[in-house]
DNA sequence: CCAACCATGTAAGTTGTTACATGATTAA
DNA sequence: TTAATCATGTAACAACTTACATGGTTGG
């Protein structure tokens, strides 16, 4: 049966941006995407070939030998719009920080305390992260299409690094951590 | 080689508050740690008989016929502490709604201002369900051992689902939907 | 008595990661 | 020349879901 994740949705829709190779995919994916989506090489190039086999990319030639771009189709472009509007499939919750702080009395505070450093380190640095994401952003040429849908997932991001740094403000305190 | 992941993690950690069958392990996730964590039978019980294997849970008699309640022993409270004291691992990112957001202009306004219904929705009963599970917390006989901890990841919830109201209003605002 | 819930377990299939293998190209 | 990066692909494994199969118990 054919591959019912999004991995085919992210691929298509990187490939609405222009022609990639499967790396150049991974790559955009890792560095545009990264802080919300996420996708080895395991999974793109057999999706890749599946797609083509379905005529919803074509292979063009690369740059250079053992290389190919693929292009998306017309037909691939409907089958994107078509599963963007299927429902938002939400992934089961895990949340590793939430279950430490959960069986939190069956660890020394001083470990706990350091999953909430962690946090916080993180939280910060995709805060860093999203201020040089920002001016990529006024820099990308596709700004007047793209450009305000890539600035409201970056926003998403900086409310989520947000509340995490709040949270573990919050819980520190509450906790006496 | 035994089962890595952090399903023991989270049936141990069940354990430490009371013996309980399969069936109660997995109806108390569902219910209690539902907003931030999730496991389904076919993960619970191979990780029982894994456990029990490994003398970390041991099996005392149920109430009915084919039922038996799992109690952790020493060695699995020592396993628990070392299991949560190792680093978190984050679970690779992949947010359907976002993902959406950023190939929005290969949507139809209408299907991405639905998306964003949802997600408002959602996080509204999320914020219901919360009221609901504060009451429960002070009720709770474990309250001054466990409700500290319980009341940390809910507010965990409150931020995040306060979090995505203002991005949904936001997002709204910017993309003119 | 019957629906809802309690209870256990397995098998098949899907999804995904990681490690490995291979080699071309480019910039220092 | 050599390290980094570009590039592709597969095989083994790990994790997880879902559907199925089975039957006991309780409350209305």
């Amino acid at each position: 049966m054919a591959r019912a994740s999004q991995t085919r949705t992210a691929v298509l829709g990187v490939l609405t941006i222009e022609p990639a190779t499967g790396y150049e995919i991974r790559k955009g994916i890792t560095e545009v995407l990264g802080h919300f989506w996420h996708e080895s090489f395991g999974q793109i190039y057999p999706c890749l070939a599946e797609l083509v086999e379905e005529g919803l990319v074509e292979a063009v030639a690369g740059d250079r030998a053992r290389s190919s771009r693929f292009r998306i189709t017309r037909a691939g472009r409907q089958r994107l719009q078509e599963l963007l509007e299927e429902p938002v499939a939400a992934q089961p919750p895990r949340n590793g920080l939430l279950l430490r702080t959960f069986f939190g009395q069956a660890m020394t505070p001083r470990a706990l305390a350091t999953a909430l450093d962690s946090a916080e380190q993180e939280a910060r640095a995709r805060l860093g992260s999203y201020a040089a994401i920002r001016s990529d952003i006024a820099d990308d040429p596709g700004y007047a299409e793209h450009g305000r849908f890539w600035e409201a997932t970056l926003r998403a991001g900086e409310l989520t690094a947000e509340a995490s740094l709040t949270w573990v403000r919050e819980t520190r305190e509450s906790l006496g951590l």
